[in-house]
DNA sequence: TCATTCTGTGAGCAGATGCTTACACTACGA
DNA sequence: TCGTAGTGTAAGCATCTGCTCACAGAATGA
């Protein structure tokens, strides 16, 4: 907040009388950001230290600094990096195509691929600063997207329309992240077997998918 | 592990030659261990110093390392004491009696109460120092007995026996433990409205309980 | 009472942490 | 080629962090 983004500059240096060298902090953020994420995945927030991270990224402490006013900053840079990513990932599953909607083709992948990359460590991580209203405005923000993400799945799922159909979707969604969460934890601390947890995965997200009005498959 | 845990000298001083004094250190720890526990839920690990909690127990720093041999026990102590405390705290209200079977008491119960001592902080905490072995394993127990328990209480809510059974309970009890999880979030963070909260717990809790193969009541 | 152990106080220490400054160097536009 | 602005290196700084030490006083059994 006291001192501007870095990248304003380089708009700014557009009405300078003499310039050279337009500056890359775009080009370097990109390149630095998954390996910030990374970092904060594996080692939380607090373990993330300035220093780790500048080593991590093969630069100077200072460097990150010129990329983002603080620490905080670069960790909400990576919260939003890893669930673009996310989203990016499940948008490749499903535009290859396959049986069933939308929703089904993503509860299986996430079934076989769920902490594939660590990155939601990340945001347990972010669950650890909410006390700091700019990390805890981020988290809801991701949050609230990846809600209408699995939200809109659900609705094209069930295919009914009407107000009470959307707040059913709308509850639905939830479930179905508290059931991706607690399949992440389950792998995080070994709490079940891998088939175990593809059962749990497939099994209670069909129920909540298709609900009580199912065909009650075993 | 290089020092014995301090609560041994109180057996061991028996055996010396000449003894004043009966140390109270079981009794202090069980003074202020709802005190760190409190930090710890608060601040999380990290940001939980020594120093923020001995001022906050209103003792020296020195002491807490009497009672405990470093930081990361007083954290594992605090973990088992929030479970405690919890399964006390539910078995109240199960002791009180009251419509339905025990798990959608338990439920109902949970609708209006999830994150209200704000204790489920201190686990988010532990999954951010899931590296450290001890930690790792201390969390891993405690989500078991915790399964274990919402699964008991699931198994005598469905009234189905045989291993089938036996091994869907297990599915809807990890369930219904994101489910809770993602509420306690949606809490934290803010993301639905009380009432929107509560309607997730209990709509999608039942759906879980009844399952599939229930009534089909929409 | 006296010796011994427990309890509390306060200062301190080595290392870590977020962030900054100073400065040399490089690339680019004019 | 010359000057400006971007880029990289190294060191440093105030503060914090987990943990320990030395010591005075209190309580208790003998």
């Amino acid at each position: 907040m006291s001192r501007p983004l870095p990248v304003l500059s380089s708009s700014l240096s557009h009405t300078r009388t003499r310039m050279a060298r337009p500056n890359q902090l775009h080009e370097k953020r990109s390149e630095l950001l998954p390996i910030v994420a990374k970092a904060f995945a594996e080692l939380g927030y607090r373990r993330a230290t300035t220093a780790e991270l500048a080593e991590r990224c093969g630069v100077q402490q200072n460097i990150l600094y010129r990329l983002w006013p603080d620490k905080r900053a670069m960790f909400i840079a990576a919260l939003g990096y890893v669930f673009d990513l996310a989203v990016e990932i499940w948008s490749r599953v499903l535009a290859k195509g396959g049986p069933g909607t939308t929703a089904a083709r993503l509860l299986a992948y996430e079934s076989e691929n769920i902490g594939k990359f660590g990155n939601h460590r990340i945001i347990f991580a972010g669950l650890n600063e909410t006390d700091d209203p700019e990390i805890r405005a981020a988290l809801a923000g991701m949050y609230s997207r990846y809600h209408r993400f699995v939200r809109d799945h659900v609705v094209d799922h069930r295919g009914k329309r009407g107000k009470a159909a959307a707040e059913e979707a709308d509850l639905i969604a939830w479930a179905i992240i508290g059931l991706g969460t607690v399949t992440t934890i389950s792998k995080e601390l070994g709490l079940q077997d891998p088939s175990a947890r593809r059962m749990t995965m497939h099994s209670m997200g069909s129920l909540l998918l298709d609900g009580s009005a199912g065909t009650g498959r075993t």
